[in-house]
DNA sequence: GATGCTATTGCATCTTGATGCATTTGGCGA
DNA sequence: TCGCCAAATGCATCAAGATGCAATAGCATC
């Protein structure tokens, strides 16, 4: 695999890595990976396409996400989920972690995976599940929404998901 | 709250405490619920608007969300992710457990909460965060999977998540 | 039984993406 | 340098929901 720990010139990488695979450079690639490096930390898929507007205001949305589900395949992002829920990349190499997210506040947290860890190996020692830590999103509640108020009040974030149907 | 352990009988109190709660019995609500007292288990929220359909083929899928939206706020549904990744509700009172799905094959199973509780325990401890069992899903890989082609294959699925922007 | 207030419905529209398909175009081989 | 062919793009369309709003209709009261 190509980026393993690499700071942003890892970039530089991807048009061999590509090339190499027998897939292809192209433009509107080269575009999305200059917002990409120019990008740290999370962003939505949907952010990503709005910068691409920014450079080019022709940009398809699809092209943006089927190269940003390329690039996860090829390893060189990875998605979470953010505070507001969607979907979110983290641009590699960044320091994996998970996020907490309150189920009445709406706010969320990084979560080290040393947190994480008798987790991840109780379920690696019963179920030989490998657990994806930098994809993992805990909703709950956080200690000020808890002790704030011990009425049941109504959930300010209905999470839900959906999936890439193949 | 309402419900709290009773059997299926607890969907006859949904209209009591509707009303006094200011809310209306509705003939959509009273439909809606008639479907979820005739299943069990796990339902999306899109094959709930389908045995809806079934009955009152004039069913307008937005009233079924809102009344989804609502059930869950009064405690009588909660929410998780299938393992097709969509929202999907457990019809209450059901034991309580996550998920763990494999982002590879897509199977997914259901986890103890016992099996998360060094995680919960550690959570509250540290940040005073209590996790929503029911609603975690851990995605990861499965020990066949990961035994199966050591290859970085392409991931079969890719989550995302959406979120009620209130 | 009629009335009024307001919760709910239904509709239209928006958003985030996924997907099928025809057209375009990288880039390898000659 | 040219041509070819599969990969990628752009477009149109679909899907699951969320949301704003005007019209409808519970239900508590009289």
């Amino acid at each position: 695999m190509a980026v393993s720990g690499q700071p942003a010139g890892s970039w530089s990488e991807v048009r061999d890595e590509l090339r190499s695979r027998g897939l292809r450079w192209t433009p509107q690639r080269r575009m999305i990976l200059d917002v990409l490096a120019a990008t740290q930390g999370h962003v939505t898929s949907s952010e990503i396409v709005e910068r691409c507007r920014e450079r080019d205001p022709e940009t398809t949305p699809s092209t943006v996400y089927r190269t940003l589900d390329l690039l996860e395949e090829l390893g060189y992002l990875k998605h979470s989920h953010g505070a507001d829920g969607r979907e979110e990349f983290h641009v590699l190499p960044e320091t994996e972690h998970g996020h907490l997210t309150c189920e009445r506040c709406g706010r969320s947290w990084e979560m080290e995976p040393q947190e994480a860890s008798d987790l991840v190996r109780a379920l690696e020692r019963s179920r030989g599940f490998s657990v994806d830590v930098s994809h993992l999103t805990i909703a709950g509640q956080c200690t000020e929404c808890s002790t704030r108020s011990s009425a049941p009040s109504r959930p300010r974030c209905r999470l839900s998901f959906r999936v890439k149907r193949t």
